[in-house]
RNA sequence: UAUCGUGUAGUCGAAUGGUACAGACAACAGACUUUGACUCUGUGUGUUGCGAGUUCAAAUCUUGCCACGAUAACCA
């Protein structure tokens, strides 16, 4: 009895697709297959919603030992792009490292799909219809009223099937005919009124070039790419419910897959605070330049997040940490933040930066001094190691550390105040300098030898650490803060471009680095004390260090 | 207005019909601190949207209502 007391400890919770997949292998129903896939549209980029379906997806795979596609759904030649097809295979390595790269894609399998319409036709679920699109739609009827059937729907099989041929040929113009699945005018489900399976359209295909004038629709041909592929549990967003009849009866009337070999799920897409995810409204703010591409760094995309400096595994743990459910919700976005904090901490090395600086002056130290003083290159985390830092005479330190006259609870600096400068002396505030308009310029103070790091002094303590960095020994950088594009998600879209906030992105460029940053490559991130973690950015010059701030740390400190 | 789906703490989310909330984020408080971060420790009484029914027992099953979402492309 007593050995089972473990059991419950260190449960983990299950997600309903779990369940599923879990009943599915007990009743061996797709025998112990478990096969998922992610089929983007290559029409954009992908965001933080389509790495939740990806991490899902692959997790999925991954767990119940199966296998994960990746599938282009690329069946409307007007809106895709090669370009596209690059971006998504960059980004789905880039987020799950040991991907075997099963990359497929729906337009190879185009030959099988019209052999499965001639199927169709053939047993009389499918006809030819010369109604214009606009008429169809009227036809269809309406959410309340039932639709009515086509004029052409009584077709013969052999008429149908000649003309499909001549379809295919291109005897046809664009829109001249479609072919649609008889099902049932009046069924309240819309997707069941005779949809279209296949139209003409004259157009070069990013991959089968122009081999094809007709085009299956995605209703039609995703339950078939679905069961070629072996595909068991195919999972979607909530927007496909009602689309899963028609999934079902396309798999059920196609003598290949009469035994179900797939089924469809869906969970709610991820909604983020303060964050715009639609793809539409990414586009718009790309092409009319609210933003500088689709990988600027306040862009939600997965290119965007990497650029930002975060890292797939901090993407991966957020995505298990976000869940999965069908109640439409919006995450907060600071479960994101958290997230790459969090992978972060143990792995960035923390450095002195001053964004701000403002010259701080050692009245009682030598001139021409150079003190090179053993600094931990990570605190949390020993096997960082450590690495000397240069301390001289004249020094620079943050703006905000300094405050002429104090405000309660401030243990900064500030006249007659003493602090630690990290990894240092203590310094005691004797005098500070003011230009014409006022401004603090340089700030006066002796150090204590007695107190130097790592001395075992405890005489006296202070309250207040700051960073520092040597005047003369400095590298000079630019530092990119960025900051959320919108207060809320929940906004009026018609007008939201007016709305982005106009300071989410603010360059600092009189900021002062470590001289050892100068060794650090392109990627490399840090935590700047007290600033966050920031990452070393790709359009770096030799001579000037470009950091983009990843996030911010939390502060308690209100001014 | 039709159909489908969804309503559990501030936010995500757990909970074989059996003591309502495991875990995470956020917030607040305290401890610690060579940065106020990190770390650690605390802090949640809420008619599980509302009402009825079934049951010894309902967040869970049934049903009515309410709210929200999706759907009327030859888009995906």
């Amino acid at each position: 009895m007593s050995e089972f007391n473990n059991e419950n400890e260190n449960r983990e919770s299950v997600n309903f697709i779990q369940k599923i997949i879990n009943e599915d292998l007990a009743k061996g129903t797709y025998g112990d297959r478990v096969q998922t896939r992610f089929p983007p549209e290559p029409n954009g980029y992908l965001h933080v919603g389509h790495a939740k379906s990806i991490c899902l997806n692959y997790g999925l795979a991954k767990k119940n030992k199966g296998i994960f596609n990746l599938r282009f759904d690329d069946t409307n030649p007007t809106k895709e792009d090669d370009s596209f097809v690059e971006s998504i295979i960059k980004d789905v390595k880039w987020l799950c490292p040991e991907w075997e790269e099963r990359i497929f894609y729906a337009s190879n399998y185009f030959g099988k799909m019209y052999d499965y319409a001639v199927e169709l036709i053939k047993k009389e679920l499918a006809f030819i219809d010369d109604l214009s699109a606009d008429e169809i739609r009227e036809y269809r009827g309406t959410l309340t009223e039932p639709g009515k059937e086509s004029p052409y729907r009584n077709r013969s099989v052999e008429e149908n099937l000649n003309l499909f041929v001549k379809m295919k040929n291109g005897e046809f113009e664009n829109g001249e005919k479609v072919l649609r699945a008889k099902i049932d005018m009046a069924s309240p489900n819309i997707n069941m009124r005779d949809p279209v399976i296949y139209r003409i359209l004259r157009e070069s295909h990013h991959n089968t070039g122009d081999e094809w004038c007709i085009y299956p629709m995605y209703d039609y041909a995703h339950p078939i790419e679905d069961a070629i592929e072996g595909i068991t549990h195919s999972v979607c967003t909530l927007e496909f419910e009602d689309h899963r009849p028609f999934y079902d009866w396309v798999l059920s009337n196609i003598d290949d897959f009469k035994d179900a070999p797939t089924k469809q799920i869906e969970f709610a897409k991820l909604f983020l605070s303060k964050t715009m995810m639609g793809k539409r409204y990414l586009k718009q703010m790309v092409e009319e330049g609210y933003v500088d591409g689709w990988d600027d760094p306040r862009m939600p995309t997965i290119a965007g997040l990497r650029r930002r400096g975060y890292t797939p595994e901090a993407i991966q743990n957020f995505c298990e940490a976000i869940g999965v459910s069908k109640a439409q919700s919006v995450v907060d976005i600071a479960m994101l933040e958290f997230a790459i904090r969090d992978d972060l901490g143990p792995k960035a090395p923390r450095t002195m930066a001053v964004l701000e600086p403002i010259k701080l002056i050692i009245t009682n130290y030598p001139e021409d001094e150079v003190e090179y003083l053993e600094s931990e290159n990570n605190p949390d985390n020993p096997d960082m190691g450590s690495r000397m830092i240069p301390f001289t005479r004249e020094l620079y330190i943050e703006r905000e550390d300094f405050m002429e006259i104090p405000p309660k609870k401030y243990f900064r600096l500030f006249p007659g105040n003493e602090v630690r400068l990290r990894n240092a002396y203590f310094v005691k505030c004797v005098d500070f300098i003011k230009d014409a308009e006022g401004n603090v310029v340089e700030v006066h103070c002796t150090y204590d030898p007695e107190t130097k790091s790592g001395s075992g002094f405890t005489g006296r303590k202070v309250k207040g650490t700051l960073h520092w960095v040597s005047a003369k020994h400095c590298v000079d950088a630019e530092v990119r803060l960025y900051d959320y594009m919108m207060e809320d998600q929940d906004y009026d879209k018609t007008n939201f471009l007016e709305k982005l906030n106009p300071k989410s992105k603010v360059i600092l460029k009189n900021c002062k680095v470590e001289p050892l940053m100068k060794e650090h490559k392109i990627g490399d991130r840090f935590q700047f004390l007290r600033h966050g973690y920031f990452m070393i950015d790709q359009d770096t010059r030799e001579e000037h260090l470009v950091f983009n701030r990843i996030v911010s740390l939390k502060s308690s400190f209100k001014k």
